[in-house]
RNA sequence: GGGGGUGUAGCUCAGUUGGUUAGAGCGAUCGCCUGUCACGCGAUAGGUCGAGGGUUCGAGUCCCUUCACUCCCGCCA
């Protein structure tokens, strides 16, 4: 028998009273009644409250024993009297009556408090990561993660998809984020990446033959943070599979990603077979291409009417001749919300940097009219047209924004998201899923006017080799896509372009010949050309379904020992300096910039 | 690289218009208490008010600089 417990802790029921048990855990808390000790056992598994009285001999070194100290109790199981039973805890019904202990781990004062529901700054939670995971809620959000990861590993398999390992010390690649680089000691003056994900690898296993391969892979970019962004490093679902199409890669990750969220969530899927967006549509109706689905807002390009003779809006009117697009979004039956609704969300606006968002509500008297600071602007007939290309009624407010495309989608898509807050649009219990897809090859960099790939280097562009308007880049299309969930993007993925002439012209559209394709992507390019199979896939992002899962809002709160803004690891002091030697054997020297 | 927020006891926070000795809860220490489950009661200790500079008779409070943490923009094929 194991020397330090009979029964975990959250193990003992009424059926057990009378035997003798012993049990280790941490303190969780004490309640002192001066002759009579309550102490409530914890571990992994839960809480059992243990009891020991003044004629115990034992009884004045509990007393005066830490919180979070690891002790091994031994006792007898008792039933609690009818009002002393507590329901908040499994082991409700009985309690242990201590009859020795020993103190098997001590415990100094403590620098934040385990059992309380304070909140702790991140600063301290991360110093003290291991006291912090002890806490209820982020300890189960860890015990979630780690059920999540081996549910998808084992649906995975009955899939029939091939788990394995790719490099963690590969080369740097030229495009995407920055690499973290790590110094050849045997090879001087060179160094490894790195990888910001196993692409390369995935597509080789494709071409070795092993059909459908999927990896819960460690993913490294060295990029700034963000709430559902660790700095450092992050977990994809990596999967490829072979002789497939964006469909069957859909039918998979649908699947997949239904079964997760119905076994690990309360919440409803709102769509069972998840819409699928073309870019450019998702782009005009919500103004990103990660559209939060829950939010039944809209939003709607009238430009148009600002051309017309009936409308008086000469600052709009202004804009839209010298180039710029009105769009608008519908907000239903809301025209008995007071004035400050409308005028906060205006403030918002101008706080978001927009020049505001203009106003007004439809009403009927005898014609059609608009009520509001610009309604004065509008004829019946402009309204009529608005509400028909709005499908807006009698009743509706319109919320209005011109701007030059760009910056147009991006105020909307947050004008769209605060709107639908503030009347309470959004249910939080719901899932809405939904699939991005035609994402064009590439786009035009605004900086250098250059033609760059606007995502995946890799993906095949959309239509037969033969008839690909290669003088027009900009219209390509590529099978190109992106899973998005409540407005959070989970992953993108692609058909694979295994075509190496297809590819090789597709890199001299970005500004790459010939030779530097072959030089910068050998691996790739070499093997493309030994017989490869049409293929594609995707790496939907672990923390951030385990995020969803656990309906946190920070990346943070799922992962186990994260670093902080500054990809500093405050509890194992990462990174660090190194001494002389070690940079020596590397051939490295420090120039450090002050 | 840029913008916002925060920084006061070990932890979580309050601190008025600039005004005498900077407070509370939890935790710690000591004492009382035999049915609590956020136990209760009493006492004690604990402060570079993030740091530096300035304005002022007087600064936790106002100004400047700086540091740390965090959120956002850039960045993340």
């Amino acid at each position: 028998m194991n020397k330090y417990r009979s029964h975990n802790c959250n193990e003992l029921r009424k059926k057990d009273v009378g035997s003798k048990v012993f049990l280790s855990g941490w303190i969780n808390k004490k309640r002192d009644h001066g002759n009579l000790l309550f102490i409530d056992l914890r571990d992994n598994y839960g809480i059992t409250q243990c009891i020991i009285d003044k004629e115990n001999s034992n009884f004045s070194d509990l007393e005066k024993i830490q919180l979070e100290t690891v002790i091994k109790i031994d006792g007898k199981v008792v039933n609690r009297s009818k009002e002393t039973i507590n329901k908040e805890i499994d082991t409700g019904e009985i309690e242990v009556v201590i009859e020795t202990f020993k103190t098997l781990g001590t415990c100094n004062e403590l620098p934040m408090p385990v059992f309380s529901d304070q909140e702790y700054s991140e600063e301290i939670r991360l110093r003290y990561r291991f006291l912090d995971l002890r806490r209820k809620k982020i300890h189960e959000n860890i015990i979630l993660r780690s059920k999540v990861i081996s549910f998808i590993r084992n649906e995975m398999n009955k899939l029939g998809f091939l788990e394995f390992q790719t490099p963690i010390l590969t080369s740097s690649s030229p495009e995407g984020a920055r690499d973290f680089l790590v110094p050849s000691r045997l090879n001087p003056g060179k160094f490894y990446a790195l990888p910001q994900a196993p692409q390369q690898f995935k597509q080789l296993i494709m071409v070795s033959g092993f059909d459908k391969y999927f990896q819960i892979a460690p993913c490294f970019r060295d990029e700034d943070a963000r709430a559902d962004r660790s700095p450092g490093e992050f977990y994809q679902l990596d999967l490829e599979m072979s002789f497939v199409e964006q469909d069957d890669v859909f039918n998979v990750v649908e699947l997949l990603l239904t079964n997760t969220f119905k076994k690990f969530s309360n919440k409803k899927l709102i769509f069972s077979k998840f819409p699928k967006i073309p870019y450019k549509e998702a782009l005009e109706k919500y103004g990103t291409d990660k559209p939060d689905l829950r939010n039944p807002l809209i939003i709607n390009d009238i430009t148009e009417i600002f051309e017309r003779k009936d409308v008086s809006f000469e600052i709009f009117k202004r804009l839209v001749k010298s180039g710029s697009k009105v769009r608008c979004i519908v907000t239903k039956d809301t025209k008995d919300k007071p004035r400050s609704f409308f005028d906060n969300i205006d403030k918002w606006a101008k706080e978001q940097g927009a020049s505001g968002l203009a106003y007004f509500t439809i009403e009927k008297d005898k014609d059609i009219l608009a009520k509001g600071p610009i309604g004065k602007f509008f004829s019946t007939e402009s309204l009529e047209e608005i509400m028909k290309k709005t499908k807006a009624q009698v009743g509706d407010s319109i919320f209005l924004a011109c701007n030059k495309k760009t910056e147009l989608e991006r105020i909307t898509s947050i004008a769209r998201d605060k709107i639908a807050k503030d009347l309470k649009l959004v249910d939080e219990n719901t899932f809405a899923f939904c699939w991005i897809v035609d994402y064009p090859m590439f786009e035009k960099d605004e900086q250098s006017k250059k033609i760059k790939f606007s995502h995946n280097p890799f993906s095949m562009p959309q239509g037969d080799k033969g008839k690909i308007n290669f003088e027009k880049p900009l219209e390509i299309l590529a099978y190109q896509y992106d899973i998005v969930c409540n407005g959070i993007e989970l992953s993108s993925g692609a058909i694979r372009n295994h075509i190496p002439e297809l590819m090789y012209k597709l890199f001299s559209i970005a500004g790459y010949d010939k030779k530097q394709v072959n030089e910068k992507f050998s691996g790739m390019i070499n093997a493309l050309s030994y017989g490869a199979p049409p293929h594609g896939g995707i790496a939907p992002g672990i923390d951030r379904i385990v995020m969803l899962l656990a309906n946190e809002k920070n990346i943070r709160e799922v992962t186990m020992f994260p670093m902080n803004q500054n990809a500093q690891d405050l509890m194992m002091n990462a990174p660090s300096e190194i001494n002389e030697s070690q940079l020596k054997e590397l051939n490295l020297s420090l120039k450090i910039k002050k």
